[in-house]
DNA sequence: CTAACTACCTGAACGC
DNA sequence: TGCGTTCAGGTAGTTA
């Protein structure tokens, strides 16, 4: 399960785990905003002493954070957005296996922010995280962010704008969600389990509007819940109980392929779908 | 412009 | 036991 690591050191002095893929769900949506709660009372109003990057190219301008005061904490799909002092943004992605955190830093940190109050480390194995200073609001050096649908909890995501951006589009349903244009911050994990409530096939390429507005509620529904197990979670984990708490019956479609659809028992299938593993039951989710 | 494809990156899991 | 191969996946850049 992947915990977003912003509580105080647990284990001093213990390296921590190098693994990146049972320590780590890909932060969604659900995670970042998770993050950002987290964050946000943390980093409002703190000013950026100095930065430390381990250079790359997925990071852009990043000194330009030095000595400037952070605004706010917001967020969009996936992308964490913090308005700085003097017309300028940092932009965030945590990528697949990025977290930001206040403890000791180990050998994956790739930036540091030394703030007047505290320090934050930006850690991410696999090194597919962003991280960008823009002017305010000018994202037109980071492309996906630029086209990002609408705030899939928010009114500007309607059943007839899905529907209609599902009639322009000819790609397949699945791969058009993955693209954030039709709505912001699905990744493959709530794709999946979004298709899956709204008995879409991944494949499909003609959806009416009964379905899309069913693909809508799905969307909205699973990620409501999966930020308030992000909560849950977090509780647990404050507790140090040592269990993953409710979230491993969660997910009934995501990594569950060959066990039985929680709807009709049919074994869910895995393919492979615009490069991504897809799963979804070939019962009740046809063609 | 749209859609399809590939590179990027790393450690775990797997096969022999 | 050891080593090489495969896999996972969000985004950006390139190509058709």
């Amino acid at each position: 399960m992947w915990l977003p690591h912003l509580l105080v050191d647990r284990h001093p002095g213990v390296p921590p785990e190098p693994s990146n893929r049972h320590d780590g769900q890909v932060p969604e949506l659900p995670e970042v905003e998770s993050v950002r709660r987290q964050l946000a009372p943390r980093l409002t109003g703190r000013r950026i002493i100095a930065v430390e990057v381990t250079p790359q190219a997925r990071f852009v301008r990043v000194g330009e954070c030095a000595g400037r005061r952070i605004e706010a904490v917001g967020r969009r799909g996936k992308y964490l957005l913090l308005p700085l002092e003097g017309g300028r943004e940092l932009v965030m992605h945590l990528g697949m296996t990025g977290s930001l955190r206040f403890d000791a830093p180990d050998p994956y940190v790739r930036a540091t922010f030394a703030l007047d109050q505290g320090t934050l480390h930006f850690r991410d194995v696999r090194r597919f995280g962003r991280l960008a200073v823009v002017e305010a609001g000018d994202y037109a050096a980071i492309p996906t962010l630029a086209s990002l649908g609408p705030e899939p909890l928010s009114e500007d995501f309607r059943p007839e704008g899905l529907h209609a951006a599902l009639r322009r589009s000819r790609m397949a349903v699945k791969p058009f969600l993955l693209s954030q244009r039709p709505v912001a911050g699905v990744g493959n994990i709530y794709a999946d389990e979004a298709l899956w409530r709204a008995r879409i096939n991944p494949h499909a390429r003609r959806i009416g509007r009964d379905r899309a507005a069913a693909l809508w509620a799905g969307i909205r529904d699973v990620l409501a819940e999966a930020i308030e197990r992000e909560g849950t979670t977090f509780r647990d984990y404050r507790m140090v109980n040592g269990e993953s708490g409710r979230f491993a019956d969660f997910l009934l479609v995501y990594g569950q392929a060959g066990r039985p659809c929680a709807r009709c028992a049919t074994p869910l299938t895995k393919v492979v779908l615009g490069g991504r593993g897809t799963t979804y039951c070939p019962a009740c989710q046809r063609r």
